[in-house]
DNA sequence: GTCTATAATCTGATAGAC
DNA sequence: GTCTATCAGATTATAGAC
């Protein structure tokens, strides 16, 4: 009873429908803030009324948990992205301030999915489990990509989030659009790899 | 026609309930998060009618003001509470992280406030300028306490409040309640001072 | 799958009696 | 200064027609 040639196109439109939810939620949120989004203003931007929304979203915290996801793995990519460039640099001093400056662009380029992200600020809102799992991966991502660098303990890991996120955090709130936080990444991570030089553990946590 | 008695009794009745509606505001604050904040709410805790604090306060956004302008002023006294002890210390590394300790224990101890004085997360809210002009004083003061360790130039400022705003940022997010970020207060004043010995600047900004 | 209709409730804010 | 009454909406979500 499934598998047929109709049933795909169904799933395939139902599918596009669904990103198309999404990512118009995405354009609200960056208008009017995490909290700013309405079912009715969603229904409107995706040509349909607030109420028929919920033919694919059980819930509004379904959606910001559909966002949730994607952000997550949009930072895989962008990760992802640029390590291979970075692979190719010979030095680790250079690699490790072109990570952080892959971190914080990342978190910069787009304010209120760091706050979705990275931030507790939705009062209601707990991601699924599959949505957490795929945070998760983005976590252990970013912790495979330091081990390089001699970050091979969790102290030395939890000091790196705090830098890079407090960074992050203040050119965000205090100086949008601006480079004042960040033109400091580059003496932050110097800063840091001196650190986690002195404090070096010999047993490596890697596989 | 002004300074009698009676007029001195009305102003202190009177400050007294301003004083007891911000307070009942930042409980409910604390217990719905800072966007759940409602008159009606408001107007019920305190005993009356949500309508009838408008007979203080002009609008929600002007009882938001109270409490971002109390806010810096609990964190003015803080600080100055802590930092005369500080100053009989002979250690100026010890003192450095007390000074640290002070500021990311106000930060956690109320992760709400920590919200509105140091994020942006309010849609419609603007401070007036009374307001702004109490936080400038309050960042102004953590920038005089700062000089006295080296930190005599605004990038190396920059990099301190982004350490210290992202430790506090990471505790209340990922550890509330426990100490998996607080634990790296020491560590990472040592490592700030290393790198402010390092990028001094002879031309001290002190009057 | 999308619609209309609507439930049920919340919101900030104002007018005017007392 | 506090009340009642009310405006003028907003909100999420459901039921049922088509």
């Amino acid at each position: 009873m499934s598998g047929t040639p109709n049933d795909d196109r169904r799933t395939r439109r139902r599918q596009a429908t669904l990103t198309e939810i999404v990512d118009a939620a995405w354009e609200i949120v960056r208008e009017h803030g995490l909290a700013g989004l309405s079912m009715r203003d969603l229904g409107e931007r995706v040509g349909m009324r607030g109420q028929s929304i919920y033919s694919y979203f059980a819930s509004k915290n379904e959606i910001y948990d559909a966002m949730f996801c994607q952000g997550y793995e949009a930072f895989i990519e962008w990760v992802d992205d640029r390590s291979s460039a970075e692979g190719s640099s010979e030095d680790p001093t250079m690699a490790a301030k072109l990570m952080a400056h892959t971190f914080i662009d990342f978190c910069t380029s787009d304010p209120v999915r760091y706050q979705l992200l990275f931030q507790r600020t939705i009062p209601g809102f707990e991601p699924s489990p599959e949505s957490y799992a795929v945070a998760v991966q983005g976590y252990e991502q970013a912790r495979q990509q330091l081990i390089r660098f001699g970050v091979n303990d969790q102290a030395t890991f939890d000091l790196w989030t705090a830098m890079l996120t407090g960074l992050s955090d203040q050119q965000i709130s205090n100086d949008p659009g601006g480079d004042r936080w960040e033109r400091l990444v580059d003496r932050a991570v110097e800063m840091l790899l001196a650190d986690a030089a002195t404090h070096l553990h010999q047993e490596s946590e890697q596989a």
